[in-house]
DNA sequence: GTCTATAATGACGGAGTAGTCAGTTTCTAT
DNA sequence: ATAGAAACTGACTACTCCGTCATTATAGAC
């Protein structure tokens, strides 16, 4: 029988995971030293290895885990019943996790692995999987809209998702850098854009 | 006196230069080994070290010369007369950065940088001041554009400006990502949604 | 309390890497 | 030719780091 309960091993698996997440985000993936993570988790060496296969597992479990809260947060603001509303509040939704403090780490180690998906497959295919969800789910809202008659019929509903994604990494960039910058005037302009292009109502 | 000339010296400099943007488009800054910058370029280990400081010098050193290639290529879309015609202008050039399989390399490796901001100073100082540049140059166009009466004037400018350059930073993620994807229809878009929301005419 | 399986420990080995430097080659001036 | 300086070489060093494993600690069964 288990000496610890399945809690508690989660709750040693979070710990490990928490002291990663501050150790990327100060030293970046390959920086960190195992040892690093291990000093700050307090635990031991030996210790990180009964929980993670390596040290490419953790960071890939870190990226899983956070691919799994973004589809959560997606899959929220979708169902609203005003499309107008769904994709305003995805805007909302983005700008907050951006400026907020709690999130700093998570962002910046969000963008190490934008880069670390060029050569580490399971983080690639995180990251793509993730996009292409969210695209579907902008695409499902805006054709919605288009099909009750809120948004415009001609446009190009794949390709205002993709442009949608891209500006919201663009401004995960610009946060990450300079968390001090004030993001606001540009999500406000985007609310305004996303009204004049997609809505009817002028 | 020296044995080789400047144009020579300069010439294995980027040779260096060369091998280390494959080298690190391949495998990263970090899984990359001076060794492999040394096989790659035909030189011996000790005549990298001739060329420049450190690896971390090298990796700045690449981010420099990226950062006054684009400079360079900014400025020159600045000064169409038509504003409009800027931006769209700039548009087309970065969508034909993001599709030429030459320079995938430099994409892929402009990604690690983005990253490598967080930590290493003085890319960070770079890429911030690259940004700041077009963000700037950006403005002068638009504010040019509405004195000349061609642009509405309630726009803020700076925050259009911060909104286009987020949008291509995040077409240069998924440039990066997933070469093969065609962003043809998200440029087209960007190019409607320029001329929809900047100009007076419609 | 004792026994056993599970969990945790941390010192250590083996692999790999950045940077050096004593020696070699090559160029130029004379 | 030859000297001498500049350029280059590559074996080597000192160091770091990941992952292991023999050992120790601990929780629960009885």
């Amino acid at each position: 029988m288990p000496k610890i309960s399945a809690e508690q091993r989660e709750a040693r698996r979070e710990q490990i995971l928490a002291a990663a997440l501050s150790c990327f985000s100060r030293d970046g993936f390959h920086r960190t030293t195992t040892a690093d993570v291990v000093r700050e988790s307090g635990l031991s060496q030996g210790t990180l290895y009964l929980y993670f296969k390596s040290k490419d597992d953790l960071i890939a479990a870190l990226a899983d885990d956070r691919h799994q809260r973004e589809a959560a947060l997606n899959a929220l603001a979708e169902h609203q019943e005003d499309p107008l509303k769904s994709i305003h509040a995805l805007i909302r939704l983005y700008a907050g996790r951006l400026s907020d403090p709690a999130q700093t780490d998570s962002l910046r180690v969000g963008l190490q692995g934008w880069a670390e998906a060029l050569r580490n497959e399971r983080v690639r295919t995180g990251v793509l999987e993730g996009v292409s969800s969210a695209r579907s789910a902008l695409v499902r809202v805006i054709r919605r809209g288009q099909r009750t008659g809120v948004f415009k019929r001609g446009l190009d509903a794949t390709a205002m998702a993709q442009v949608l994604i891209a500006l919201f990494q663009g401004f995960v960039l610009q946060a990450a850098w300079e968390p001090r910058r004030d993001l606001e005037p540009c999500f406000k302009l985007v609310d305004d854009l996303v009204q004049d292009s997609l809505s009817c109502s002028r």
